[in-house]
DNA sequence: CCTTTACCATACGGTAGAGTATGGAAAACC
DNA sequence: GGTTTTCCATACTCTACCGTATGGTAAAGG
């Protein structure tokens, strides 16, 4: 019984963010724990945290619950691991796009930027900001939340603001952050356009960063 | 079977937002269709709307599932004619903690103080926010958000913002108020002390509300 | 007083998913 | 080449909930 096992992803990393589902196994090979974690994250990031259930799941990979249990000791386990291994690649993800740039202001101006048509894993967020109240879930994005938030307020602080008015308005920020997410996913209307969004992007920009 | 009918509260309207739960019928009368909103409403304020099971329900409030079952067609009637009397609570509650101020600038302060301390309505539809992506729940809120981002953009208005900016200034205000809520329910740690919040709230409202 | 009607209890059938048990096949190992 | 490991299929059990069917009781209406 080697479920539980450190995910070292025996066949191919699998990376998140690309569009292999099925090519990626497509009869050849036998199947990995990193397979199963990535695909509930898939789930998660299109129906939610309540959608990841073993059997559809099993289903949806075209194989049947025998492989799961050998792999993963119950279904609360392969939770635990596909949050571990998200929150991972999103705090990748922060230091990549955040920390590249010198400009602080660039870096706030990118962080939204990245909000609107970016790729699975903010995704998940979208849809785990939805299950706040899971055990498994809360420390996860109290972490992220944190992590992110800290970014932010750095920013700030590299333009000029002290220590309490850029923790503030950090948290601000990331509210607006976590409020467009909010109306995106229950608008059913198509939303805003692509102009008007930017016209939005461009008030919120001017409203929140200081010129310099 | 009187099901789906007009809800009319025959023993006493038992309206929202007062804590006689189990006082309110004590082995007395007999349960109404409104008793079982309130109720569900209550759940859904407590552990989301996925908790509105019927079974459950029932336990809760010391009786059976032939009691429910008499009353309404199936769980999804029972969800719909809650969501609906929330909705008209809601309404209502707006007009009258924003319609009173004439002055705009303390509508809007208003506003972001009734989040904080703020009752049942309050804590339903954050955990409303939860469940964006259910067909029931999405219409429901699509509509508050419209509506309370109406008056506030109408505050802007009245405050020198053309239609346009104040349109976009509404958004951004009331993704603020999402993503508070979003924070409050998320964070396990004891979120902000009393002073925290007042000291946040006035940099809110400082970099958000203009002065005159 | 006797019959409706309103309301609730009890017992049932049906579904969906979580785990378990066990066997089988294919590859790896020696 | 035979044994061991790895991986998956099949066939269960168990729990929780939805909805139905039906019978019982107390109050209201005639």
């Amino acid at each position: 019984m080697p479920y539980d096992s450190p995910t070292a992803n025996r066949i191919g990393s699998s990376d998140l963010d690309d569009t292999v589902s099925q090519a990626t196994r497509n009869k050849r090979t036998t199947l990995s724990a990193s397979d199963w974690e990535n695909e509930a994250l898939r789930v998660i990031a299109e129906k939610g945290i309540a959608a990841v259930a073993v059997e559809p799941l099993a289903r949806r990979m075209g194989i049947t619950k025998g492989s799961f249990y050998w792999h993963f000791s119950s279904r609360e386990s392969l939770l635990e691991q596909s949050l571990v291994s998200w929150e991972k690649h999103d705090a990748r993800n922060l230091s990549l796009s955040l920390g590249e740039l010198s400009c602080p202001r660039d870096r706030l101006i990118s962080f939204f930027r990245h909000v609107s048509r970016e790729g699975l894993t903010h995704q998940v967020y979208s849809a785990l900001t939805a299950s706040a109240d899971h055990p498994q879930v809360k420390p996860v994005l109290d972490r992220v939340a944190s992590r992110r938030m800290a970014h932010i307020g750095q920013a700030f602080r590299e333009l000029g603001m002290d220590d309490a008015e850029a923790g503030h308005h950090a948290r601000l920020t990331y509210s607006v952050y976590l409020g467009f997410l909010q109306l995106q996913r229950q608008s059913q209307a198509p939303a805003l356009s692509s102009q008007q969004f930017e016209a939005y992007l461009d008030h919120v920009i001017e409203t929140l960063i200081p010129e310099h």
